[in-house]
DNA sequence: AATCTTGTGCTGGTGCGGTGATACAAGTTG
DNA sequence: CAACTTGTATCACCGCACCAGCACAAGATT
C-alpha cells in the first residue's frame, strides 16, 4: 500500500481534487478569509496522506481560479480578490444541512438531487 | 482520439460515477418514481457517449444500493423500496437552488460549501 | 419454438493520475 | 551574509478506469 492510487468508496473523486474542493469549500465559506495562510504543500500532503505533488497540483488549481496567492518561500495564503458566497445562501445551505441531518438523509443523495433539480432551471442553455 | 479516458473541466469525475449521480439524484428527487423504467444500457452508454460497460457498472451500483431492479430482457427499472428525499428536504434544496441562481453563484462553489459546512455539523464522529 | 431484447462478461489496449524521491529557484529569516 | 522555507519541476513506475468489440445467458416477445 505503498503505491499506487487507491479506490475506497463510491464519491470518492480523486485526492487531488478533494483538496481542491476542500479549500474551496472553506474560501467560498469565509471559513478561510482573505490573506489567511493555507498549511504548507508538503503538510497538507502529509496530513491527508498523499504525495507532495498532489497536494501541489490542488493549490495550483486553486491559484488558476484567482482564490489563492502563492509567493515562494512565503506560502500560500487566500486572494483579497477571493470571492465568498453571499450571505443569504450560505444561510439556506446552513437550513439545508440542518435540515438534512435531523432527518438523517446522505449528504451524497442531497448533492445529487442539488445537481439535478439545478439542471432543471428554468434558463438552462 | 478514439480510445482511453478523457478529462475535461475540474469537477468532472469519471464517467460511470457521473452516469451513477445522475440515476441517484432523479430517484432520491423523486423525478424518477418507482417502477419506472431506466434507458437501456446501450441506450445511457450512446446518449452520454460512453462504452456499454461503463453505463452497466453505473447500473450494478445502482442496484447495489437497491434503487434500482433488474430483471434480464425486462430492463432496469425503480425499485419500489427506493427511498426517496423528504419533501422537506427538497423543498430547501429548492429554496436554495432558487437563491443561487438569482445571484449567479456557481453551482460547485454551493456543493463545496454544503461540504464543509456538512462535516462542520455538532456531532461529527 | 424461434427470435429479439437486455444486462453482463470477457479481451486487449490506452492514458491519466497517482506515488516516491530528489533537485532546484526564489524568498524569507536570523 | 548564510541558512532555512516553500512551491515547483522532474524522473520512472504502476494501477485503475475507460474504450471497443464481441459473445453469452436469461428472459420477453412473437
Amino acid at each position: 500500500m505503498t503505491t499506487g492510487p487507491a479506490t475506497e468508496s463510491v464519491d470518492e473523486s480523486s485526492p487531488a481534487l478533494d483538496i481542491y474542493r476542500q479549500f474551496r469549500g472553506l474560501i467560498a465559506s469565509g471559513q478561510l478569509g482573505a490573506g489567511e495562510r493555507l498549511p504548507t504543500v508538503r503538510q497538507t500532503a502529509s496530513d491527508i496522506g498523499v504525495a507532495a505533488g498532489t497536494a501541489a497540483k490542488a493549490y495550483k488549481l486553486l491559484e488558476r481560479d484567482g482564490l489563492v496567492v502563492t509567493r515562494t518561500a512565503a506560502g500560500t495564503r487566500v486572494a483579497d480578490s477571493a470571492a465568498v458566497l453571499p450571505a443569504s445562501v450560505v444561510r439556506r445551505i446552513r437550513d439545508l444541512v440542518t435540515e438534512a441531518d435531523t432527518i438523517g438523509a446522505n449528504p451524497a443523495d442531497v448533492i445529487d438531487v442539488f445537481r439535478v433539480i439545478w439542471q432543471a432551471r428554468p434558463n438552462t442553455p
